[in-house]
RNA sequence: GCCGGAGUGGCGGAAUGGCAGACGCGACGGAUUCAAAAUCCGUUGCCCGCAAGGGCGUGUGGGUUCAAGUCCCACCUCCGGCACCA
């Protein structure tokens, strides 16, 4: 019995035995190395480099790699200097959790994961240049990683140049100067692109870290799922938001998916609208008297609309100022600091309930269950700033205190939220916009229109409203216009023990407490190593397992002064934001890259990765590397100038029947998804739970639009494919996948699904359909019979004849032009096409083989390296000239053209290529079954496209 | 709710406004074989027809055009993301 990958019989195509000949081959002889500098052409192409999970690679690693790999080939072949580095984003709470449940230090187990992702990615055959392999926990990285740190600490934003600059730079105003150096210390302290801040966080007490905004989804964490609460805590910020404006225009020159692009917008999510300030007195009042607002709004027509409010007024921010006359009530978030002074004493008791009550909430209680408008009045009124009536103020959590003023004007007739608030607690609804056709249009109405009881505006179109009154606010001092981001500063620090130390110290006083000044690590003794622990379990409280430190890690001495070091740890991302800059000098010790080297190879040319990086990884690596382009570090604004996104791969389809609680089916029309409960399905009528059953695909069949039981054809099932899950068990096993089909196979089948940002269902006998292939080109070369690899005796050193070369011609453009375009199933198609024409063939000129062999290898590297050989060239094929296509070869002397009557196709003619539309008509008029068709009929129009087609229009 | 993306044979998918379904999987038939596997050759959108041929077909309904999977309008379904940002 022959078996398919029996090592006794190497004739037969077996990947277990020439794929690790060829990587052994290409590793010592340093095949794919790339240069310091590059040549005339270079071409950086990037993937997205891994976390080193312990569970492996799985498929969908391979797909983005391999697409990256085939082009990084190609290029190489062309002539291109290449880099294409790999690496591990080795820091992250897997590994953390891993070492609490079994006691292995995290470095131990990371670096076996390492391991075994390394193995995996080399049998796969990647051309990585290995040499330049980097792990973000590597001290030589981590250094680097805590120096950028330190360039974000010693950088302020300027607002008037929009740039980041050294913070010796910082102006500092004449008062601060004069109230001493630790003021001046505070002072550039709070303008530091990485500041401390007291703000309330993300506590998640399951994970025992704060998290990120971003790592918080519908108000429990991304990662596991657990509930997350606020509290107070002094944390690291980034102040990204300083480059909000930069990160949102800078995107337009980038050549990334629009989708992207929108995706990133929106998170920066910028707005333009007005600042208004509504008049509330200096005294707590309950309501402000005419008096003092007139006097009040007289001053603030002589004066500048002052930058920050003063004590007297409730400032908003609005984007729809034209609105400005339908304010019925003010709302002002719980935390806002106006909050005590504007609660009169009757209404104290319950807005200091209503405050705690938000406090403690979390924001999953905030948003989803708590759909329902709540509020408390505060008993105050502030003063229009136009009319001058009175407006009631009113505490409710829908508005955010951190964005925008933290309090609104409310518009109840042409805002949803305000319309709902106004409603729940019957406030005055009062419309100012009619739609532009005159029409009663239904309220809420949120679109743009006229304006209507809004005074000397009234009949005004909401765009010339919007100008007219930002400049009227503007000259009586009452309002300006204003940009607002929804973007929020970035949350750098964890209390986690896996993770980049803080090269900062605290600065302690001769008691040993901290005096609030901090500074950085010097340069010369990062970086900063984790501390050895014990223990890595985080606590019930937030204090870091770090803080558990021993007394010689912990305290540091400096000119005589105490420090303790910050015990804080960085984000996981923080490792991503500056690799693929070290790839390009991965071992130099002096500077984190070498500006030569960073000049000539940067911008990353080619980017893949998955979309679900689409925001954070990519606006936080476009942020630090606009801060180091800033502070000179590196030449070019962007780090990425070219993004692709793979599509995702998922399991194989599957075809999904329901049983009935009582026993047999339910039809999948009659089922539906449980209101509450996901991934539960139930009985539309009875609302019973219906169990879900895999059905085989052999005991299914399709009728009309849909699929039934063979058996039972009234009973549909539902068909689809899902995502790869270790519950659901459809997760395949590249390691498997390789063994039993080859990794040539595996990276064909992979490219061959579809297209590269497609989402996609696996299918295991798609493999075995390219693994047919690939014998199909093992055939095409080598003698089957032969004990050892010969050649076939079919191949020949005949000259190839006009039709072969055609063939070939036209293969090695298609697959040229499709790999440019990262067309890649469409090359295969191609390549395949060619193999079906090449197979008859008894006698097969190498001057069709070689340069198929060449154009095969970017693809199935090692077989065509193996084939090469057979073939009696020198290795590697890898790096051999990439075959020039003959424009001669692409074009026929005839071509056969379609000809349609009104349209329908009714025969084929054959004319020369280059035959005018007359000639055409002529030949079409000239076949016997059109003359027949046309026959009696007048012919109203002709349509004639040289080389493409002929249609009739007759009567 | 809002924002993306996608709906084409039994399945994955191809198609600069110009011959819909390339290529592959699956299925069916043939050659080879004692037999099977493997291999090679062929057929394979649906309907009518012995055939020649004809009709219908790219989620639904309309439109533009000599010609629409492709462009425009309205809608349906699925997938992904965001979700009180004033």
């Amino acid at each position: 019995m022959l078996s398919r990958t029996g090592p006794e019989l190497m004739p037969r195509y077996t990947p277990s035995r020439i794929e690790p000949k060829w990587q052994t081959w290409w590793e010592t002889n340093h095949t794919f190395a790339s240069p310091r500098l590059p040549g005339e052409r270079k071409r950086y192409i990037l993937d997205m480099f891994p976390y080193p999970s312990g569970d492996g690679l799985h498929v969908g690693h391979p797909e983005g790699y391999t697409a990256t790999d085939i082009v990084s080939r190609f290029e190489r072949m062309r002539g291109t200097s290449v880099m294409h580095p790999m690496g591990f984003d080795a820091f992250g709470l897997p590994a953390e959790e891993h070492a609490i449940r079994t006691g292995t230090p995290p470095a131990e187990s990371t670096r076996r994961n390492i391991d075994t992702f390394r193995r995996q990615l080399k049998m796969l055959g990647f051309s990585y240049d290995w040499s330049r392999e980097i792990a973000t926990t590597d001290p030589g990285y981590v250094r680097w990683t805590q120096w950028i740190f330190l360039v974000l600490f010693d950088t302020w934003f300027d607002a008037t140049e929009n740039r980041g600059r050294p913070i010796a730079e910082l102006p500092i105003p004449e008062d601060v100067q004069t109230a001493g150096s630790q003021a001046v210390a505070r002072y550039r302290d709070d303008h530091r692109l990485a500041y401390q801040s007291e703000a309330p966080v993300n506590w998640c007490p399951a994970l025992g870290t704060v998290l990120a905004n971003e790592e918080v989804v519908g108000g429990v964490s991304e990662r596991g799922g657990h509930p997350v609460v606020r509290l107070p805590l002094r944390q690291w910020m980034l102040r990204i938001t300083a480059y909000a404006d930069r990160l949102d225009r800078e995107l337009d020159g980038l050549a990334w998916p629009e989708s992207i692009k929108k995706l990133q917008r929106d998170w920066i999510g910028r707005s333009t609208g007005a600042e208004v300030d509504f008049f509330i007195g200096e005294s707590s009042g309950s309501e402000p008297d005419e008096a003092g607002f007139n006097a009040w709004k007289q001053g603030r027509a002589s004066a500048d609309f002052p930058g920050k409010p003063g004590a007297d007024v409730l400032r908003v921010y609005t984007t729809r100022p034209d609105t400005l006359y339908g304010v019925t009530a003010m709302v002002i978030a719980p935390e806002h600091p106006a909050v005590a002074k504007l609660t009169t004493p009757a209404a104290r008791p319950a807005v200091e309930a209503y405050c705690e009550a938000a406090a403690r909430k979390s924001d999953l209680d905030r948003t989803d269950l708590a759909r329902e408008k709540s509020g408390v009045f505060t008993g105050s009124y502030c003063r229009h700033p136009l009319d001058g009536r009175l407006v009631p103020i009113w505490v409710a959590d829908y508005v955010l205190a951190s964005y925008g003023t933290g309090a609104i004007m409310s518009v109840p007739a042409h805002d949803t939220r305000d319309h709902e608030f106004a409603v729940a607690f019957g406030l005055e609804i009062v419309r100012v916009i009619e739609s532009s056709d005159g029409g009663e249009s239904e309220l809420p109405f949120t679109d743009h229109g006229r304006a209507v009881n809004s005074a000397s505006y009234d009949g005004l179109a909401t765009a010339d409203f919007i100008s007219r009154v930002a400049a009227d606010l503007e000259s009586a001092g009452l309002g300006r216009a204003a940009v607002n981001y929804k973007l929020r500063d970035w949350l750098f620090s964890r209390q986690r023990f896996w993770g980049e130390p803080f090269p900062i110290l605290h600065e302690l006083d001769a008691e040993g407490n901290e005096t609030g000044l901090v500074r950085g690590v010097p340069e010369s003794e990062l970086p900063v190593p984790l501390p050895v622990l014990a223990d890595f379990k985080p606590g019930n409280t937030p204090d870091p397992p770090l803080s558990r430190a021993d007394a010689d890690w912990l305290f540091v001495e400096i000119d005589g002064v105490r420090y303790r070091r910050e015990t804080n740890t960085m984000p996981q991302w923080a490792g991503s934001c500056w690799y693929e800059l070290r790839f390009l000098d991965p071992h130099n010790s002096e500077r984190f890259i070498d500006p030569e080297v960073e000049r000539a190879w940067m911008p990353v040319d080619l980017y893949v990765g998955g979309a679900e990086h689409a925001v954070l990884h990519l606006l936080y690596a476009r942020f630090w590397h606009k801060v180091l382009h800033d502070r000179g570090h590196v030449s070019w604004p962007e780090p990425f100038g070219r993004l692709v996104n793979q599509g995702m791969i998922l399991g194989e389809m599957e075809f999904t029947g329901y049983r009935h609680p009582q026993g047999g089916w339910l039809s999948a029309e009659q089922t539906r998804a449980h209101p509450t409960q996901p991934g539960v399905t139930i009985d539309r009528e009875s609302g019973d739970e219906a169990a879900p059953a895999r059905v085989p695909a052999e005991q299914v069949e399709k009728q009309g639009e849909h699929f039934v039981l063979r058996d039972a054809p009234t009973i549909r099932v539902d068909s689809r494919a899902y995502k790869m899950s270790k519950s659901r068990g459809n997760v395949v096993n590249p390691d498997q996948i390789v063994q039993e089909f080859g990794a040539d196979s595996l990276r064909l089948y992979e490219m061959f699904m579809g297209p590269l940002e497609a989402t996609k269902p696996w299918s295991t006998a798609g493999v075995g359909g390219v693994r047919t292939f690939l014998e199909r080109c093992w055939r095409l070369v080598v003698d089957e019979r032969a004990e050892e690899p010969v050649l076939s005796a079919s191949v020949c050193d005949d000259p190839a004849d006009e039709p072969q070369l055609q063939e070939l011609h036209r293969m090695l453009d298609k697959v040229t032009a499709d790999i440019e375009s990262l067309s890649f199933n469409t090359a295969i198609a191609r390549m395949m096409e060619f193999v079906n024409f090449c197979t008859p063939l008894t006698k097969r000129p190498r001057a069709l083989l070689e340069p198929f062999v060449k154009a095969l290898s970017p693809f199935a590297p090692h077989l065509a390296e193996e084939l090469w050989q057979v073939l009696g060239q020198p290795a590697p094929v890898s790096l051999a000239a990439w075959p020039e296509v003959e424009q001669r070869y692409l074009h026929d002397a005839t071509v056969e053209i379609p000809v349609q009557i009104m349209g329908k196709l009714r025969g084929r003619v054959t004319v020369d290529a280059a035959a005018d539309a007359d000639t055409m008509i002529a030949a079409a008029t000239a076949d016997p079954r059109i003359a027949e068709l046309l026959e009696g009929k007048t012919i109203v129009k002709t349509i004639a496209v040289p080389g493409r087609m002929v249609n009739f229009v007759i009567r």
